[in-house]
DNA sequence: CTCAGCGAGCCGTTACATCA
DNA sequence: TTGATGTAACGGCTCGCTGA
C-alpha cells in the first residue's frame, strides 16, 4: 500500500467523518442541498473498514462466511426464499451468526437468484426470437416462390385462351365450338370450378391438396 | 378514518476479499 | 501491482401492519 494512497484514504475518511458528524447533528443537511440543486440525492458514503483498530479488525475477520455456514444457508434458501423472523433467529443461532447477517445473506441471495432467473429468461426469449425470425424468412421466401408460380400459371392460362380464341375466329359461325362450349370452365360457383377439373383417377403432381375438395 | 412508528423487503451502491 | 469479479453490508425507499 503506497503512502499516497494511505494519505488519500485517511483524508477521505476524515472528510467522511465530517459528513457523518454533520448528518448526525443536522439530519437531511446534504440531501437538502442536493434537492435545492435539482440533482439526485447523494447517497451517504460508508466509512471504510481498514481494520486498524482491534474491534474493526475483529469485524473484518468475521466478514467471510465459512463453507459450512454457506452450505446451511443455501439449504435453507432452497427450502424457502423468504425468511420469517423465527426461522431467521433459528438459523442465526445454528450458525453462530447475527440474525441481521442471515437477513442480509437472504436478501443478497434473492437478488442473485433474481438476476440468474432474468438471464435465463432473456436467453430463452432470445433463442425464441431467433427461431421466429428464421421462420418469418422461410415463409417470406415461400410467398415469393408461390407468387412466381401463380404468375406463371396466369401466363399459361392467357396463352391457352389466346390459342382458343384464334381457333374459334377461324371457324364458321355454325361451328360447334362456340365460346359457351369452351368457356363453361368459368361457370362454377366461384367462376373457376372447372379449371382444376381432374378425372376421377387422374393425379396432378403438386396438387395433392386438391383431392381434399373433390 | 387517519397518522405515526415499526419491521421487512427491494434496489443500488460501497467496501472488502480473492484471483488471474 | 492491478483490474475484474464475487459477496457481505449498508442506506434509502416503499409497503403493509398495528396501535393510538
Amino acid at each position: 500500500m503506497s503512502q499516497d494512497y494511505e494519505m488519500m484514504t485517511s483524508q477521505m475518511n476524515e472528510h467522511e467523518d465530517h459528513i457523518a458528524l454533520i448528518s448526525q447533528i443536522y439530519p437531511g443537511f446534504y440531501t437538502q442541498i442536493a434537492t435545492h440543486q435539482g440533482e439526485p440525492k447523494p447517497r451517504r458514503r460508508r466509512k471504510k473498514n481498514k481494520g486498524g483498530e482491534n474491534s474493526q479488525c475483529a469485524v473484518a475477520k468475521k466478514r467471510k462466511l465459512n463453507q459450512e455456514q454457506v452450505t446451511l444457508l443455501e439449504l435453507n434458501f432452497g427450502n424457502e426464499h423468504k425468511l420469517e423472523s423465527e426461522r431467521k433467529d433459528r438459523i442465526a443461532s445454528e450458525l453462530g451468526l447475527d440474525p441481521r447477517q442471515v437477513a442480509v445473506w437472504f436478501q443478497n441471495r434473492r437478488a442473485r437468484w433474481k438476476n440468474k432467473k432474468l438471464e435465463e429468461e432473456y436467453s430463452k426469449l432470445k433463442s425464441l426470437h431467433e427461431t421466429v425470425v428464421l421462420d418469418k424468412c422461410r415463409l417470406e421466401s415461400e410467398v415469393v416462390k408461390l407468387k412466381e408460380q401463380l404468375s406463371e400459371a396466369e401466363k399459361e392460362i392467357l396463352q391457352l385462351t389466346e390459342r382458343v380464341d384464334g381457333v374459334s375466329s377461324k371457324s364458321t359461325s355454325s361451328s360447334v365450338l362456340s365460346m359457351e362450349a369452351i368457356d363453361p370452365v368459368f361457370h362454377g360457383e366461384f367462376g373457376y370450378e372447372d379449371v382444376f377439373y381432374i378425372g376421377e383417377n387422374n393425379y396432378v403432381l403438386g396438387m395433392e391438396w386438391m383431392n381434399l375438395f373433390m
